[in-house]
DNA sequence: TACTATTTAATTTTT
DNA sequence: TTAAATAGTA
């Protein structure tokens, strides 16, 4: 056995984790301390030196791409493939069992996975369908009150109303929204998790079987589990399973969707005399920007409490750059990235990091001015676009024709005369019978005083069983082919003007070899057609493509955790951009949005510049704001102040078409982006003005004491 | 049924 | 500003 492959390069701190006895242990890993590597050489040290099979190991992550990445890296440690050993995503591994135990699970065997826009539709549909006012329960918002339910674990059964109207009717949607989903065979995102869940918590045997076999559970960034995932975790541990799970405190941002890092306190209470390792070693940063990051997140009190440090040095302080406006602060970051390039650094290596996405639309007319490359991560994916959905839903539909998801989705696409009418009386006739849109077509399709609607129906109908029959048998690449031709997608999308038609053709055509060169499992007892279904459910594909092409990289803060870059600039640090105004009010939101920028910070590795802007246009209007108090939370030794160039000042601007009619009060000198000072709430910058005169009033954005409107005669505002 | 005008709202996202 | 959803019109 070669124990010094696994154990060399590791520090004390990891290698203690990765030798750790057979005991649950819990890893608090900061930010570049080597989390994956620890949890990679943890598997290969299980296997190559504690002799267990790889059967004996369960390795579960958030993403696709954690998974993949980590067997490779397994492998390539180990220098052996490691096919039985079970790595994937929470829902991957859920979706796994389901398939194999449908029947225990009370499911259809050829149950399909319904993605996040799907169940909107549904339950939109059924929103209309029950006539409930959809301006006071918007779908989404149900859709989120649905999924908050099942990633608790809770069942509409289980709901209490309270005694709420609102409440009351929401569970009735969640109640009726589960019947549809049973009827069709559909199964979303948090039900893999909450069946996969139930399926061992009633099934003794089942379980029984799992625990005997997974004696060691792997789990990548332990923060982010939401209820259901880690009681899913506590169920397959049970008295005798040995979890390690690694994760960061300082880097959960996901709390709006469920994740709990309370479950890093829960654990060692679940596991008493869980062994605690904590990461502090960081490999990525200069010392200046660990500080930095250390100092920002000491303000928050919710935490286990770890500094980061490191071996290296100081290296350069971080760059504060105050901008006039959006535009100025693009041109500086096209600037700077410009003398990146010309100093001979790769672009792929520089990221712009913002809080929202619609930050990068200047960002982007900057760097096409300047001819830079870029590339903006998080677009559609490709299983996510409406055209491959399409061809999908027609694919699903032949595979089951009660999916009612589909069945709306393709009913009148291409348009075959099926309106908003006809439909309507499906619907109809489906809820009043209790079956699938299928059978309620089949009934008004037969009903020889029909008229139009019963012929048009009919040909649709028979249109998908003609598909059906003609794919039988046929090559999965085939099927896929024959029915985006045959259904009349291609010819639909052909005719569509613009260049927009011809990209949605040559995605379907994609779609085709993404079939071809799709494996099915060669051991699996799922149809082809339904295994690469459920993968496109399940892995929606790159946002973009082209990762090789040397571009600069621009995403969200939330998208860049996980990544490094040399260079990394933070955009748009402004109060109330980011923290954002939506998460300021409760000092739970804002732990989470400073968690955020120490997810940021400790993205660069060497450079790091940090821009925000006096005015920003922003949803069409002029707002002023300061600069985000994370940026005084950082020392000022770590500092280095960037003053704007004068001959870069206010780019030229058309005069404004109405003076007068928003013009500040000329006798105060107020006007707006103006800093002033009030006697009880401190500093702030004018964001707004009305009246005219003594009823003059003003809004003022305050550092501390949030946003007010006041009267100018009576505030007593100090210029600044 | 398809196209056009108007209204409305606007973090963060993986599966 | 702008994208998307809805309402109204040809």
């Amino acid at each position: 056995m070669d124990v010094t492959r696994i154990l060399e390069n590791l520090n004390d701190a990891q290698r203690e984790a990765v030798t750790a006895p057979a005991e649950p242990t819990l890893v608090i890993a900061g930010a570049g301390s080597g989390k994956t590597r620890v949890l990679v050489h943890r598997a290969a040290w299980l296997i190559d030196v504690e002799k267990l099979s790889a059967q004996s190991l369960l390795a579960v992550t958030f993403t696709n791409k954690a998974a993949a990445e980590m067997r490779a890296r397994i492998e390539s440690l180990l220098k052996v493939p490691v096919q039985h050993l079970w790595i994937g995503t929470f829902h991957g591994l859920a979706h796994r069992l389901l398939r194999r135990h449908w029947r225990e699970a009370d499911l259809p065997q050829s149950f399909q996975i319904i993605d996040a826009d799907d169940q909107q539709r549904i339950i939109k549909r059924l929103i209309r369908s029950l006539d409930i006012d959809d301006g006071r329960f918007p779908p989404r918002e149900v859709q989120y009150f649905i999924n908050a339910q099942k990633d608790e674990g809770l069942r509409p059964q289980h709901l209490d109303d309270d005694n709420d109207p609102d409440r009351r009717q929401k569970i009735a949607l969640y109640e009726a929204y589960e019947e549809v989903c049973r009827r069709g065979g559909l199964v979303d995102f948090a039900e893999l998790l909450l069946r996969a869940h139930e399926l061992w918590r009633d099934n003794e045997d089942l379980l029984a079987h799992y625990r005997r076999r997974f004696r060691h559970l792997l789990v990548d960034e332990f923060q982010d589990t939401n209820a259901i995932q880690y009681a899913w975790l506590r169920l397959l541990a049970g008295p005798e399973g040995i979890p390690f799970a690694v994760g960061d405190d300082d880097q959960s941002i996901y709390r709006w969707r469920g994740a709990r890092v309370e479950h890093i306190q829960q654990f060692q209470k679940d596991f008493p005399g869980a062994r605690v390792v904590k990461l502090e070693q960081n490999y990525r940063s200069t010392a200046t920007i660990l500080n930095a990051a250390n100092a920002v997140i000491a303000h928050n009190n919710e935490r286990m409490g770890k500094n980061l440090w490191t071996e290296g040095a100081a290296g350069e302080p971080i760059r504060v750059y105050a901008a006039y406006n959006e535009r100025d602060e693009a041109d500086f970051i096209v600037a700077r990235l410009r003398d990146w390039s010309a100093q001979g650094n790769a672009r792929q290596d520089a990221a712009v990091l913002y809080r929202s996405n619609a930050q990068s639309r200047v960002l982007e007319e900057g760097l096409i001015n300047a001819q830079i490359p870029y590339r903006v991560y998080g677009g559609l994916r490709f299983f996510e676009r409406q055209e491959i959905k399409d061809a999908l839903a027609y694919l699903r539909l032949i595979s089951n024709r009660d999916d009612d998801a589909s069945f709306e989705r393709i009913v009148n696409r291409p348009t075959r005369g099926i309106g908003a009418r006809t439909v309507e009386m499906l619907r109809s006739y489906a809820r009043a019978n209790a079956c699938s849109l299928w059978r309620a077509a089949g009934a008004i399709a037969s009903d020889p005083i029909g008229g139009r609607a019963a012929s048009s129906v009919n040909a649709f109908m028979s249109l998908i069983e003609r598909l059906a029959r003609e794919t039988q048998g046929l090559s999965l690449e085939n099927q896929v082919d024959h029915v985006i031709g045959m259904s009349g997608l291609i010819e639909f999308f052909r005719k569509e003007k613009g260049e927009k038609g011809v990209t949605r053709v040559e995605n379907l055509e994609e779609l085709v070899s993404a079939a071809k060169s799709f494996e099915p499992d060669p051991a699996g007892e799922m149809a082809p057609i339904d295994e690469f279904l459920a993968h496109a459910a399940l892995e929606a594909g790159e946002g973009q493509a082209d990762a090789w092409d040397d571009c600069v990289q621009l995403m969200t803060m939330h998208s860049a955790k996980g990544l490094e870059f040399p260079l990394v600039f933070l955009a748009g640090m402004e109060d109330g951009l980011f923290p954002h105004q939506r998460s300021a009010a409760d000092p739970a939101g804002l732990e989470e949005e400073r968690r955020l920028c120490y997810v940021g910070i400790t993205r660069a590795m060497q450079s790091l510049y940090i821009t925000h802007a006096e005015q920003r246009r922003l949803h069409g209007s002029d707002s002023y704001s300061l600069p985000s108090r994370f940026i005084r939370e950082i020392p000022d030794e770590c500092i280095e102040e960037i003053r704007p160039k004068v001959h870069v000042s206010r780019p030229l601007r058309a005069p404004e078409r109405r003076p007068a009619a928003r013009a500040p009060e000329p006798e105060t000198g107020i006007r707006l982006g103006q800093h002033v000072r009030h006697g009880k709430f401190g500093e702030g910058v004018v964001l707004n003005c009305e009246g005219q005169g003594a009823h003059a009033r003003v809004e003022v954005n305050f550092e501390t004491a949030g946003t007010k409107w006041l009267v100018l005669s009576y505030a007593n505002l100090d210029l600044m």
